[in-house]
DNA sequence: AAAGAGCTCAACCGCCCTAAG
DNA sequence: TCTTAGGGCGGTTGAGCTCTT
């Protein structure tokens, strides 16, 4: 949106010193451009009296690091960089400027709004509150996987190649949770809170989860696209040590390798860093 | 076609931190 | 040590746009 098209709150008759505010001018964003490239960001008070500006010193900081900067990034957020948004802040909370770190182009402001509007939205029409226990499984377990998906299947448009991990199966819906439909079509419970469990399970299982010892090598999110109920080591063909990850209503067939080499790759906790998934779909 | 609701996102506000004097 | 200015950051606002009825 060009805020250059909207309405001026001041009038020609303002004091020629009075600071300006609200939506800036073509001629301001030339001014503070051309004042840019000459002498350099930085002592924005200062910048804005000798740029000629009537603006403030913030404003004009502003101005420049979220809109004018050449490398800010317009256009809607890819898959990839709304994984990284919703990874980073379950790690760090609203850290908007050093998620944004993560994100080249990227302004802390662009994210701030996209959880707000995007994310934020849909916990209030579930009337969950995004700093619970509730609302981040749903994000690790619905929300994830489902941008997980998205960016495989632009990656399969990719020549693959079959090396160090096995592709997966197009990711099925695999659970049949009752209750409302989330942004990316799953269908998860709207009613959560009711739930004893520290996570969504899988309705059907080819494990057995009852007993402790699977139950703890239940992780609601992995690199892979879902669930995993366990990982076991393993000798390939060519003596090779792999990890096998066992996802939830996979078949052996279905079982992900991933060579002990590389498994360092993944988050002990397979809590999908992107750094990590975006490393292990470069590799697929 | 019109009106109202909802959404987006640029811009502002106010608090906090840090460095210089 | 205190004061002050500059800058950074998270929260909030509201104009304009889009969607729905």
């Amino acid at each position: 949106m060009s805020t250059n098209t909207k309405s001026f709150s001041s009038s020609s008759s303002e004091d020629d010193n009075e600071l300006r505010r609200g939506p800036w001018t073509l001629e301001e964003d030339t001014l503070l451009i051309q004042y840019i490239a000459r002498h350099g960001e930085g002592r924005w008070n200062l910048l804005a009296n000798r740029a000629g500006l009537r603006r403030t010193g913030k404003s004009c900081r502003l101005r420049w690091l979220n809109y004018l900067k050449p490398d800010v990034k317009r256009g809607n957020l890819s898959p990839e960089e709304q994984l990284l948004i919703l990874d980073l802040h379950s790690k760090w909370g609203n850290r908007w400027s050093k998620i944004a770190q993560y994100l080249p182009g990227r302004t802390d402001n662009e994210i701030k709004n996209y959880w707000r509007t995007r994310v934020q939205k849909q916990a209030r029409h579930l009337k969950i509150d995004t700093n619970s226990t509730e609302f981040q499984n749903i994000i690790r377990c619905f929300w994830m996987p489902r941008l997980l998906q998205k960016i495989g299947d632009q990656n399969q448009s990719l020549p693959s190649h079959q090396n160090s991990i096995i592709a997966p199966p197009p990711l099925q819906p695999q659970f049949t949770v009752q209750g409302a439909v989330d942004m990316s079509g799953y269908v998860y419970n709207s009613d959560i809170e009711k739930q004893n469990t520290a996570c969504i399970l899988p309705s059907e299982s080819p494990m057995e989860m009852s007993n402790t010892t699977q139950i703890s090598e239940y992780y609601p999110s992995s690199p892979f696209g879902g669930p995993i109920v366990h990982h076991d080591h393993s000798v390939n063909n060519n003596g090779h040590d792999m990890e096998v990850f066992n996802l939830a209503n996979s078949t052996p067939a279905d079982n992900f390798y991933v060579p002990e080499s590389e498994s360092s790759w993944l988050d002990t906790d397979f809590s999908c860093s992107l750094w990590n998934m975006d490393e292990l779909l470069r590799r697929c």
